[in-house]
DNA sequence: GAGTGGTCTAGACCACCCC
DNA sequence: GGGTGGTCTAGACCACTCT
C-alpha cells in the first residue's frame, strides 16, 4: 500500500477508512458481526496495525462500529443495541425510567411526492411506503410520526410484517430490509396542531407542537427515510447537546 | 510520570488531559493563544510525545483548543473565531448568507429565581444579570432571548458596556470576564407567543415559538450561564445532526 | 493461555507555515 | 531552514474476555 503524493494528499488511515466502509456496503460483515482483527486486517492491507487502528478509531466515532476490549470491533447494530434512544431525542421531563411504545395507525403506498421526492433523491414517479405511528410513554401520546421510505428499498414492507415487529423501528428495517441507518440530519420548526393530530396526541386542537422533520442516512451518506414528527413537549423535550 | 495502576486504571493521556484543563482553568493560556508544542508539553510531564498529542487530541475532540498545522495549537476562543454561529442552531430556511445582528431591550439585576438558582447552582440570595436580547436576520426578528447571568462571575456588566459591543455575546463575555462557554445542553418546547413577546417579535400573539432553553459551561463543567430563546420558526429552523 | 483491543514509546519522515 | 502539527512504523507491554 502506498500513499498518494500531493497536492490533494490523502492519509493512508484514511483511505483504509473508505475501504472499510466498501466492505460494509458490500455486506461482507453485517451489523452485530465482528470485522476482523486489528491485526488481520493490517495484513490485508499491508500497512502497520497503527494505521488500521486509526481507521477504526474513525468509524468508531461515526458510530458505525463498536469497539470492545478483550473481544474484537461490531459493526454497530440497531437491533441488538438495546439503545433504542440513539436517534431518539425527545425525553421525558421527570426521569420516569419508562421506555416509550410505539402503534401503528396508518400504512400506505404512493407516488413520491414534492418533499419526499426532493429529500430522499428520488426519480419522478418513484414510490414510496408512508407509516403513521404513535409513540407513547407510559400510555400518553408524544410523538406522531409520519415516515417516507422509498419502496424501491424496503420491498415486501407491509402492515403486517409492522405489526408483527416489536422494537425499534431502525432494528426492523436493518433486520429486514439490510438498510442500518448512521446519521441523521433533522430541522425543527414549531406549529400548531390540526383536527386530525390533535385527536390522535388527545390534546386540544391548536396546542402548539415541536415538527421535527428528519433526513436518515446509511452508509455512502445515501438518504433513505424522511420523517416527520410532531411532538407534544407539554412533558416531553426534545434535548441536545451543542459543543 | 508513572501511570496509576489497576484497579480505576486511568490512561496517562487522560491524567495529561486533566492537567492540561487544569492549566486552562488557571489561565496559564488565554483564549486566542497557543499553548506549548507538543514536544515541550512532553519534556514538561515526562513522557512520550505520542502521549501528549493524544490527550491534546481528545481537548480538540470537546472544541477546547484547536489545532492548526505548522503553527501550533491554540485556546478556543469566541472572540476572534469567526464562527458566531457555533453555538447558534437557528439558521434561515433558505440560505442568505446573512449574519444575524442583536439588539439589547432590556437589562436587569435581580434575585435569582427558581428556575435560575437551581439551574446556574447559586445559593438562596444570590444575585444574577438578565439581558433581553432580539436577533435578527436580516431586520426580521427571529429570536428573543433571556439570559440569566450570576452577577457574582460577571462583575461590573451593565448596560452601556453591553450597548457598545459588537458581535457575539459569548465573545463579549470570554474578553471582558474571562469566562469561556465550552459546551451547552438544550432542551427545546412548543410554546405560543404571549402578548409581550409577540409584539417584540413582530408576529400575531399565540404564534407557535419554539422555547429553547439553554445552560452553557466552562471549563470543569461548571454552568454559567441559563438562557431562554423564543424562535419564531415560519422561516427559521433549528437544525441538528444527529448519530 | 491465547486472542483481542488499549496504552506508551522512540524514531523517521511529511505537510504546512513563517521567516 | 527551522518549527509546528500530522502520518506511519515497529515493538513492548497492559487490560479485558473467553476457554
Amino acid at each position: 500500500m502506498t500513499i498518494l503524493t500531493s497536492p490533494s494528499f490523502r492519509p493512508l488511515y484514511d483511505q483504509i477508512k473508505i475501504l472499510l466502509t466498501q466492505s460494509l456496503i458490500a455486506g461482507e460483515w453485517r451489523p452485530g458481526e465482528s470485522i476482523p482483527s486489528e491485526i488481520e486486517l493490517a495484513q490485508r492491507y499491508k500497512v502497520s496495525q497503527g494505521t488500521v487502528r486509526k481507521a477504526i478509531d474513525a468509524l468508531a466515532a461515526d458510530n458505525i462500529v463498536v469497539r470492545r476490549q478483550g473481544k474484537g470491533t461490531f459493526v454497530a447494530s440497531h437491533a441488538q443495541e438495546r439503545s433504542t434512544t440513539r436517534f431518539l431525542r425527545i425525553a421525558p421531563d421527570q426521569d420516569t425510567h419508562e421506555y416509550p411504545v410505539s402503534e401503528l395507525v396508518g400504512f400506505e403506498r404512493e407516488r413520491a411526492s414534492g418533499p419526499s421526492q426532493r429529500l430522499l433523491d428520488l426519480r419522478g414517479g418513484a414510490s414510496v411506503y408512508v407509516i403513521h405511528r404513535l409513540l407513547k410513554f407510559h400510555h400518553t401520546p408524544a410523538v406522531l410520526d409520519e415516515i417516507h421510505l422509498p419502496s424501491a428499498l424496503f420491498k415486501g414492507l407491509d402492515e403486517a410484517l409492522l405489526r408483527k415487529h416489536k422494537g425499534s423501528m431502525y432494528g426492523f428495517l436493518e433486520s429486514h430490509f439490510g438498510i442500518t441507518m448512521i446519521r441523521a440530519e433533522e430541522r425543527i420548526k414549531a406549529v400548531l396542531a390540526d383536527h386530525h393530530s390533535a385527536q390522535l396526541l388527545k390534546v386540544p386542537e391548536g396546542t402548539p407542537l415541536l415538527c421535527v422533520d428528519r433526513i436518515a442516512f446509511t452508509y455512502g451518506d445515501r438518504p433513505v427515510e424522511w420523517r416527520r414528527g410532531l411532538c407534544v413537549t407539554n412533558s416531553y423535550s426534545y434535548v441536545n447537546e451543542v459543543s
